[in-house]
DNA sequence: AACAGCATGTTGACGCTGTCAAGATCTATG
DNA sequence: CATAGATCTTGACAGCGTCAACATGCTGTT
């Protein structure tokens, strides 16, 4: 009995985690990090102040539930551009660039979990998430020695600092974006183009 | 009487306003913009916890005037690049790379404030403060073009689109160094060097 | 079926924060 | 020399993260 009927007040709730991880997710995106308290999050869910304690030790371990929630989504995205057949490798550094700006620029919140030093600055983010993030920086390493291989990239450089280059580029864009520095959305297309033109210029004799 | 005597109690310090920034200033590069609180500020400077309200708006407005003294440091650095007269073109674009992730490594919180969502994202700076970010913008953007017309950059990109991607690069660059990603300070040198190369390898024909 | 134990949820409390209001004190201007 | 304004103080409030102590109900063992 009480079994799924729209009884307002169980005294369990059930799914209390997932249902924490998701309002908060959403009050993310609305109103930022800095505008996210648990408390208002455990009135929302409808729940005590207290009661996300038992889910998650403190607000950094939420905050890192739901960073490792986006690159778990992320990652579908990598693999859709790199599964792609149709694509040659330049398109898909092309991709790459424009779909990672334009995640940022959906998800500025979420980017700015995921990749700002809310968390990484001093180091707590959580192992689940250490090991989701590195081995995405990892498939990117992996792609851009790919891409020097087939003649995209400058060969010549050494693949790692290349790597942070290239990610520092598009990440520095992206936080303009996001941050709303001297750049708005508007000029996606056109930056993500000319970041792809200093990338390959040398590959590229014609005009 | 009551000059500049040593005495420890006036009812009016003097010169709080500057007191205060200089104090959080100090703060700031100790322990970062979060641990940051007005309380411990003004009980640090000896006076009562509302006092800085008399000199700044809120906390906001003491960020922003700390985020404006860096601006003017980092200007002042700019010019000497720019005003070296044994540094031709390519020089000064490899030493501006080099100085300005070196100010960001070394100043890490100052940058955040400088360049970070703290300030920037809800449109929270100050007049005077988006004055002289918004000049320090267009020197750069100026500078591009010129490094542009010198061949140093490429001539045939748009020369704001293409300042937004360098901008972008060292931006990325400086962003993950200081918020700890994948990179540490040890690899500044060559990181740069990368940067450069990436930016100007196709007027650069020789390997 | 009954009970024990553990996961889960609740209320109370503490110290911290930014900021407003009202009153105290000094400085500078007439 | 008085008085207005700048500056500094104490008091207060709501919001925050989090700990401790207690309440409730699910789950597995007998």
């Amino acid at each position: 009995m009480t079994v799924n009927s729209p009884q307002k007040t169980r005294y369990h709730h059930g799914d209390l985690r997932t249902s924490l991880i998701e309002m908060a997710s959403s009050m993310l995106k609305q109103d930022g990090v800095e505008k996210l308290s648990l408390r208002k999050l455990a009135d929302n869910v409808g729940v005590s102040r207290t009661a996300p304690y038992h889910h998650f030790k403190d607000k950094n371990e939420l905050l890192c539930a739901i960073a490792q929630q986006g690159f778990s989504h992320w990652k579908l995205q990598l693999d859709d551009i790199f599964n792609d057949a149709e694509l040659d490798e330049k398109a898909k550094l092309r991709a790459f660039i424009h779909d990672y700006i334009s995640y940022a620029a959906q998800n500025p919140e979420l980017y700015d979990l995921m990749f700002g030093r809310t968390i990484w600055k001093q180091n707590s983010a959580t192992e689940p998430l250490k090991k989701i993030a590195y081995s995405t920086f990892q498939f990117q390493v992996n792609m851009t020695r790919e891409w020097q291989r087939q003649g995209v990239l400058p060969a010549k450089l050494d693949t790692l600092r290349l790597s942070q280059v290239t990610w520092g580029t598009i990440h520095g864009i992206a936080r303009l974006l996001i941050d709303g520095i001297y750049a708005d959305a508007s000029h996606i297309d056109e930056m993500c183009e000319t970041a792809m033109q200093v990338f390959t210029v040398n590959n590229d004799s014609t005009p």
